[in-house]
DNA sequence: CTAAATCACGTGGTAGTACCAGGTACAATT
DNA sequence: AATTGTACCTGGTACTACCACGTGATTTAG
C-alpha cells in the first residue's frame, strides 16, 4: 500500500503571507526598507486587495513588518521585537499568574547573566548604568509607577539583548512584557523600588569587576 | 504645563479583535465553543465583514480561537497551543542556530524535569512511557527521521505540560517548534537516536525511584 | 426498510469596486 | 525664505457578489 500525505489545503492569503515573509527572511527585504503599496501587491500576486490586507496584518502582528497608515509598510527593524500585545493575547491565561512568570523570568535572566557578565562591553555596560540612574532619579523624586516600571522593563530588555543566545533575548522579551501586563495589576510592594534598584546596581558592579560568582547568586 | 499623553488610534479591526477576545479571556466563550458567523457578527458589530475577517484571522495567528472552513470558527482548546508556523515566523533568524536552541531547552527542560520529578502522576508517567516505547520499536523497525522526530516532540511537549509552572510550558513549546524546524535542516547525526531515547528512559526510571539528584544532571 | 446518492443550506474564502482619512511632497502664495 | 495650499499616495473601511467545502436532511435505489 502506497503511502498517502494530507493534501494540506494552503489558502491564498497564507500563500501571499508566505511569499512576502521570504523576502524578509531572505534578506531581499532589508530592515526599514518599504514595501509595495497593498494595491500594487494584490495586482501583482493577481489577488484581491482584502488577501493582501489580511496577509500583512498577519506579518505585522508577529512582528515582520510595521504598518503605518498613510505611509506604507516596512520591514521591521533588526532584533524585531514580537509586539506586546501578541505576547499578552498568547499568553493570556497566564498573566495574573505571577509567581510563574517571577520564575521563568529569574530562570532566563539567570542564564543571560552569567553569559553577559562574560563579554558585555563597555558600551552595553554605560546603556544599563544610565538607565539606572534614571531609576534612581525616579525614585527619589518622584513616585510615579508607570514610569518606573517603564524604566524595568527598559533596563532588563537591554540586558536580555545583551545575549548571545538569541533565543534567550526573545524569551526575555516574552517574559518582560508579561511582567508588564501582571504588575498593573498587583499594588505597589513597600520597598520593591529599592530593592530592584539594589540587585541591579550590584549586578553591574559585579560585571565591571567580572566577579562572576556574585553573578551567579543573583537576585 | 498640562501633560499631553499621545491620542492612541485604534482601528476597527483592533477593537473588534479585541472584544472577541475579552469574550474568550473572561470565559464568556469557553474552549470548543462555537463563533457566531463572521456574517452575523459584522452585523452585531457594524462593521464590514472585511473587518471581522482580520480580527478573526489574527485570534487565529496567536492561537486563540481555530478556523475552520465551511464550518466555523471555534475557540481553541484549552493550554492552547500556538500555532507552530507562528513561532517559527516569530522566531524566524534564529532557526539556523541549532546551538542556541540547544541551550534554550535544556534550560527550560531542566527545571520542568526537576519540577516534575515531585509530581508527576502515574498516568502521565505512563503516557511518557508509551511514548518512549514507540520510539523504541521505531527505532528498531525502521530508519524514519520525520516519524522519530515526531515522537520525540511528543514527548517533549507532554513533558513541557506537565509543570505546574505553565509559562514553562508554553516555552518548551515554542522551542520544540524551533528545533522541529531547525532539525529539517540538519542531517541524521550518528547515535543521535540511540541517545535520546537513553537519556529520556533514564529521566523516566529516575521519576518512578524519586531519584531527584539523577534528574538534576540530566543530559 | 435500509443504505447510498443527492440536494439545500450554512460557512469561510475570494474578488471587485468605491470612498474616506491621514500622510507626503511640491508648487503656489505671501 | 517661510508659509500655505493642493494634488496625490497610502492604508482603513464598506458593500456586494460569488465560489468551495462541509453538514445534515431529503430523496432515491436496493
Amino acid at each position: 500500500m502506497v503511502k498517502i500525505n494530507p493534501i494540506k489545503k494552503i489558502t491564498v492569503t497564507e500563500q501571499v503571507m508566505e511569499q512576502i515573509a521570504s523576502w524578509i527572511t531572505s534578506n531581499e527585504l532589508k530592515p526599514g526598507d518599504k514595501l509595495p503599496n497593498e494595491r500594487l501587491l494584490a495586482e501583482e500576486f493577481g489577488v484581491n486587495r482584502g488577501r493582501v490586507r489580511e496577509s500583512l496584518r498577519a506579518l505585522a502582528l508577529i512582528g515582520l513588518i510595521t504598518i503605518k497608515p498613510g505611509e506604507g509598510s516596512f520591514v521591521s527593524e533588526h532584533e524585531s521585537p514580537i509586539p506586546a500585545e501578541t505576547i499578552v493575547w498568547m499568553y493570556y491565561k497566564e498573566i495574573d499568574n505571577f509567581e510563574d512568570i517571577y520564575a521563568a523570568r529569574k530562570l532566563i535572566e539567570s542564564e543571560v547573566l552569567l553569559e553577559a557578565s562574560q563579554h558585555l562591553s563597555d558600551n552595553e555596560i554605560n546603556n544599563l548604568e544610565e538607565i539606572l540612574q534614571n531609576l534612581n532619579n525616579l525614585s527619589i523624586k518622584e513616585k510615579n509607577n508607570a514610569a518606573f516600571q517603564q524604566l524595568l522593563d527598559e533596563f532588563d530588555l537591554h540586558l536580555g539583548l545583551c545575549s548571545s543566545n538569541k533565543i534567550y533575548s526573545k524569551l526575555m522579551q516574552t517574559i518582560i512584557h508579561l511582567r508588564h501586563e501582571s504588575m498593573l495589576k498587583i499594588l505597589n510592594v513597600p520597598g520593591a523600588w529599592e530593592n530592584s534598584i539594589e540587585w541591579r546596581t550590584r549586578f553591574i558592579q559585579a560585571i565591571k569587576d567580572r566577579d562572576t560568582e556574585m553573578v551567579k547568586k543573583s537576585d
